[in-house]
DNA sequence: GTCTATAGGCGGATAGAC
DNA sequence: GTCTATCCGCCTATAGAC
């Protein structure tokens, strides 16, 4: 009964969680997160405010959940693009990469607010702790898998790298993926901030009157960053560069 | 003496203008544009809050004001990057592209929040008038400038192009610049966009703990976009394709 | 966990005197 | 053009009863 009664509250406890953080982000649409407020959505709720801070201490911690949730949303979306493509083995590492960069994209037009919140300006006054970190880092480690994937599977033509960026180049490469050589890391790394630069220039209004086919724009745009990281067709055969991890 | 008088009140109002300005500029950095207040700014001024509303009708106006004169600002930095690059006639295309690149990225670097203000996420509820598009577009200007010269003195390489997007790319050629082949217009909107990923990623937090010198990664990936675009250095002579344009 | 009440602020915008 | 006064709203956060 205790055991009961327990799992009880635990469970309202997740279920009222569940619908302030859901009210904040109708809020965070309306107003932005900026001015997201406690209050605001307590009074959305019918509860008081100070009821609220028993959920979430206060206004940066709710913030901080809900920046979570939504790299998590992100994070999600993209690995369930890259499964699907993943089935057949060898979809070709260049689907791949278009299938989770349009993932990417569409999760960013269904959800314009958290992407703001995620990848728009950080939020004044507000720090993130690191417990964003792990979610945050989703897309960025799908993309490394699919192009670690390429790398065994010869579908990779390495980049060049001129020396001034190297040492750069190395230390990221043992930072993010040591299996993989520092060029294509380097590429890597460019081409993940130049995906999020379209997605952002979508949705943030900067193609008005530019792009009209963004759809059309975007595929294309995403084949020539998967180009520029070394992605080739698998029937097109041959990487460019003779070197091979050993792992074969 | 009438005359006189009101080039008088005519200075007052336009250095009284410019002191709004600045000070809203303050708390721009300080509590972000969602939070730009104008009683707050009049309190810093020593003024009535309602005295402001002889300058700007309203927040929203400020913040237009605001607005494009941050898009002006950043205009005239690339600009004069440019510039100081054409001097010697032939100083290559890739070497403008890059130094515009890095004028862009060291303007984000000094005005960071007037870089979120416009290249950020919109203001929620704030809608920009039409009155922003001219300064808004200076540095696409910029860029297009590089490649119609370097299209006019052989120092460009025309990128392929998926059939999927000629509608696309042809509509974009003529509303930006009809002298340029579409294939060319195509990526440079492109790389328009990921230049402005890469600044983003870099100002906005995204690479912290993933890139540290920032610097030369930044002008690695600038010159790879230069590329992307079909721009080549002039010694190294020759374009990738055949069309040229016909006023040699 | 939820409530009311409270402290001590903040905001946009307008009216009307000077 | 600037002021005071005003309307009417908002906020974070805490205290203490139930």
């Amino acid at each position: 009964m205790n055991s009961t009664a327990q799992g009880v509250r635990a469970r309202a406890r997740i279920e009222v969680t569940a619908a302030i953080k859901d009210e904040a982000r109708r809020q965070l649409a309306a107003e932005g997160a900026a001015k997201l407020s406690l209050r605001a959505v307590a009074r959305a709720l019918g509860m008081a405010s100070s009821a609220l801070y028993r959920y979430f201490p206060s206004r940066d911690d709710l913030l901080t959940a809900l920046i979570i949730d939504a790299y998590d949303s992100l994070g999600e979306a993209a690995e369930t693009a890259e499964a699907a493509h993943d089935a057949g083995a060898e979809a070709g590492p260049v689907r791949r990469w278009a299938a989770v960069c349009e993932a990417v994209r569409a999760w960013a037009l269904a959800h314009p607010h958290e992407y703001a919140l995620i990848y728009g300006s950080p939020v004044p006054g507000y720090q993130a702790p690191e417990d964003t970190l792990p979610a945050a880092s989703r897309v960025g480690h799908v993309l490394i898998g699919i192009v670690r994937d390429a790398h065994r599977g010869l579908g990779l033509a390495k980049p060049r790298l001129p020396a001034e960026l190297r040492p750069e180049a190395v230390r990221m490469a043992a930072d993010l993926a040591p299996d993989l050589p520092p060029e294509v890391v380097a590429a890597l790394v460019a081409a993940w901030a130049q995906l999020f630069g379209l997605v952002g220039f979508e949705l943030f209004g900067q193609f008005n009157r530019v792009v009209e086919d963004r759809e059309v724009f975007f595929r294309h745009a995403v084949g020539q960053l998967a180009h520029g990281v070394g992605l080739v067709y698998p029937q097109k055969g041959r990487a460019g560069a003779g070197e091979t991890a050993g792992e074969g």
